[in-house]
RNA sequence: GUGGCCGUAGCUCAGUUGGUUAGAGCGCCGGGUUGUGAUCCCGGAGGCCGGGGGUUCGAGUCCCCUCGGCCACCCCA
């Protein structure tokens, strides 16, 4: 809500992320990590903003680039724009560096896009994903998809549904884009009228809509597996059939369609089906043949595919999976003296890997217990004036009614150690 | 960009047909005899009722504008 004329706010589709959230996105990163490393890629960091011609060729007529892109014109007159998604910047990078292929390499962070925002969807979101160039091999877009499937096994996932496709190379889909054209023409009036221009435009994008009188129409229309040449149809085929080898299940779905133009050959998408949410796409991704060549490189084919982590974490809440992982302290340092014991202990704790935390401000131990149990501390370090000049500390079970120890200073670390429960 | 719903304390909300100093729960701070938490009891801080304009003797309550939130379309992760 806005407050005062004078205080700020979080720009719109935008928002702050908070110990538990930001902890379990760390969670979800370390684990893409991991498949992505056991899998043999590496982590490609790009820049934030580029130069704005990198991301136009992800498809002149795509809202992505039309409409939803965050331009600005630096002090040097150079137009840029905040990267609305990864590929393309991966495909600039691959050109200007030209590492050996196949090249395998993940990414993960903020991407940007000027849209209304709505349930699961943000101006400034995050994505994790990975792109694979220099390689056709039908065996590639397997081990892309497997790498998507490990990461949603591996954060508790369940209702999520594989779809994919194949939209074929450039000449099939010319062919097929030529024949569905025709076909939607002759129903023009059955469509809803919010999708007729689209004939004209993107007959492909028709295929994908909401409406329901489109949709009866869609379902008669010709489909683009019928339009596949032999290469695409026994590449289309091989990876079915690495995903049966690999106990993958998924769903042939013709009328699955990308947004972004630079699409080719096999499509797919996870769709999430706990999120009753419009968006409820949680990764998606396929070939894209041409989109080296259009940067400025040589013909070189691609894969890959992009989560969407706030999606991803959203459908993981509808699912009950995935929670935030505990961040609780073990140790809660006590001092009604001056703080400096708590200043020393804590540090001596942290210091020995033992996680630890403390009141400030001279509060009384009454509030000082308080806090301490609400921490989750296992353990209450104690220092009263009489520890002090003793030169010892008091130690306390929490979260259950017991006796406390009193135990040399020097021996502190040993015995809160072995007071604490084995770590999980 | 279009449409629907909504905007009262840090959070979740209540505020009767417009009527005196705007409430609750949770949270927070302090206290319940001098150094011990999770229960219980007491007390306290904290709101120009999103902002601006209007109607009225009087507006959190009605009208307009604006900003923001949520959701949907569109598009996409």
């Amino acid at each position: 809500m806005s407050k005062k004329a004078n205080s700020f706010q979080t720009p719109i589709g935008t928002r702050d992320i908070q110990a538990d959230d930001s902890a379990r996105r760390r969670a979800l990163s370390t684990i893409f990590a991991e498949e992505a490393a056991l899998a043999g890629y590496g982590e490609l960091e790009t820049p934030i903003f580029e130069d704005i011609g990198v991301f136009q060729r992800i498809g002149e007529g795509t809202d992505v680039v039309r409409k939803e892109m965050y331009e600005f014109t630096d002090k040097g007159d150079r137009r840029m724009a905040l990267r609305p998604e990864g590929t393309a910047a991966v495909c600039r990078a691959f050109v200007q560096q030209r590492p050996t292929t196949p090249w395998k390499v993940w990414y993960q962070g903020p991407f940007f896009r000027y849209e209304a925002p709505q349930a699961g969807r943000y101006r400034q979101f995050s994505q994790i994903g990975t792109e694979v160039l220099g390689s056709a091999d039908a065996d590639v877009d397997v081990e892309v998809i497997a790498l998507a499937s490990r990461v949603i096994n591996r954060v508790g996932l369940s209702r999520v549904l594989l779809v994919i496709n194949s939209i074929g190379e450039p000449e099939d889909r010319r062919n097929y884009v030529e024949v569905l054209r025709e076909y939607l023409e002759g129903q023009m009036d059955q469509l809803d009228p919010a999708d007729r221009d689209k004939v004209a435009t993107h007959p492909l994008r028709v295929l994908d809509s909401k409406k329901a009188a489109t949709r009866s129409v869609v379902d008669g229309a010709p489909v683009i597996t019928d339009f596949l040449s032999a290469e695409s149809r026994a590449h289309f085929d091989r990876v079915q059939e690495g995903l049966g080898a690999l106990g993958i299940p998924f769903a042939i779905e013709p009328r699955l369609v990308r947004g972004l133009d630079y699409y080719s050959g096999t499509t797919f998408e996870f769709q999430a089906s706990a999120l009753e949410a419009a968006q409820n796409t949680i990764c998606g991704g396929g070939r894209y043949n041409g989109l080296v060549e259009q940067l400025g490189g040589p013909p070189t084919p691609g894969i890959g595919f992009a989560m969407g982590v706030d999606r991803l974490l959203l459908a993981c809440d509808a699912e009950g999976t995935f929670p935030a992982p505990d961040r609780q302290v073990e140790v809660w340092v006590v001092d009604v003296t001056d703080g400096a014991s708590a200043r020393d202990l804590t540090h001596l704790l942290r210091a020995s890997g033992i996680a630890a935390d403390r009141s400030f401000d001279s509060r009384s131990m009454r509030s000082q217990m308080k806090a301490a149990d609400r921490s989750g501390a296992a353990l209450a370090v104690i220092i009263g004036d009489q520890e002090l000049a003793d030169d010892m500390v008091a130690i306390r079970r929490l979260r259950e009614i017991s006796d406390q120890i009193l135990v040399p200073r020097s021996e502190m670390v040993d015995r809160v150690r072995s007071m604490l429960p084995e770590p999980a």
